[in-house]
DNA sequence: TCCTGTGAAACGGTTCACAGCC
DNA sequence: GGCTGTGAACCGTTTCACAGGA
């Protein structure tokens, strides 16, 4: 239960939990590796690999059944709890997560929006009021934010989350283009719209470069 | 110039080039792999061999030169063309996508945008109509859009997916949390706010449980 | 028979270490 | 001396193939 777990792991689990979602609103009881693994994009090798780093949830020569590895996988990824999110940056990106409701649906309840911009401090979206960036530390630690979301500029972002992790958030959601640094032990995920559209350019080019 | 080249270095290269594009900002001239992997969170070795991939750009003793070497790394990510971008969904993301500069910086073109709410259609962002999904063919294939986003709920997106390509779409985006199906050729990234969520979420439980 | 769980083999990406050029 | 370019070693991930339980 404590080996290192890939990466591309985990995506994958989240995206067997989606399938087994899906599968339960339909009404089915079990699901084999493969089909799994059909609605993963991966191999039924591939799911039982990733599955059996866990423990052994199947039963030969029957599957997995659906309710019962739907409820391990939340628990394996942490998500039978509810997460404390603080929103730094209420731009445009910022106000379209706010507002996304998979996102509450999922377990991540934004508890704070906060800007530099003093024309929106003060103004609410919704039930939050958006406070200054200067009051960064003090919300993270009188709120007991968990998670932080920074939809900054990249210039930003750095100082941001040093202070962030100072005042006690234990993970950061980056939309800001820079590699930040930050303590071990503190994840850091990127999310970067335009370094995939950069990757779309690059195999579109490639291919034609090829054939 | 045609071998198999990974998901990760080309990650890379996009962030070599964000890291190029400060530096000659900052008016260095010349620049060591060493102070490229710090920029771009990786190391020296990685960098050379990232690099060593497309050809020989760097002198021994020296290091790389900066403009140069951001040339040589736009076009080998296919950069050096504009590419044309069709957005299906107006909603949140498709607004905040739409509005974000940096796209249009990087040389990519929203040529037109797409709604199934018949409330959308026909109102405008800027200078662009908003058109039915029913006219995705028509619009893919008249506006000559060689990629397309998809900021669709789940249940669409392959629908879509396969209308867009068949009309000539060379690369998708999703926001959906499906795994799309798509003819072979046609890259596809994955943006899914909610798996990065989740990632985060595992890796706090794991290192608490660790601990 | 069916399908899981898992060692072993194959593969691919990263790191190392050094030869080669400035 | 400094720094790149690159084969070789290393290491983690994926695939294979099959033993074993329902």
């Amino acid at each position: 239960m404590s080996r290192r777990v890939s990466e591309s792991t985990i995506r994958r689990l989240s995206y067997y939990l989606r399938a087994l979602e899906a599968l339960e609103g339909s009404g089915a009881a079990t699901v084999s590796s493969e089909e799994l693994a059909e609605r993963g994009g991966t191999t039924a090798a591939q799911v039982r690999k990733d599955l059996s780093q866990f423990g052994s949830f199947g039963k030969r020569g029957l599957g997995y059944a659906v309710k019962e590895l739907e409820c391990t996988l939340r628990r394996i990824l942490g998500l039978h709890v509810r997460w404390r999110v603080a929103l730094v940056g209420a731009g445009r990106i910022g106000s379209a997560l706010f507002e996304y409701p998979n996102f509450a649906q999922r377990g991540f309840d934004c508890v704070a929006v906060l800007d530099a911009d003093p024309a929106k401090v003060g103004s609410r979206w919704g039930p939050i009021l958006i406070r200054p960036v200067s009051e960064l530390e003090r919300t993270v630690r009188e709120l007991e934010a968990d998670l932080v979301i920074l939809a900054v500029p990249p210039e930003a972002a750095q100082d941001l989350a040093e202070r962030a992790v100072g005042a006690g958030a234990r993970g950061i959601l980056n939309f800001a283009a820079v590699q930040l640094r930050v303590p071990r032990g503190i994840p850091v995920k990127d999310v970067n719209l335009v370094f995939e559209m950069e990757a779309l350019s690059f195999a579109i080019t490639q291919a034609d470069s090829h054939a």
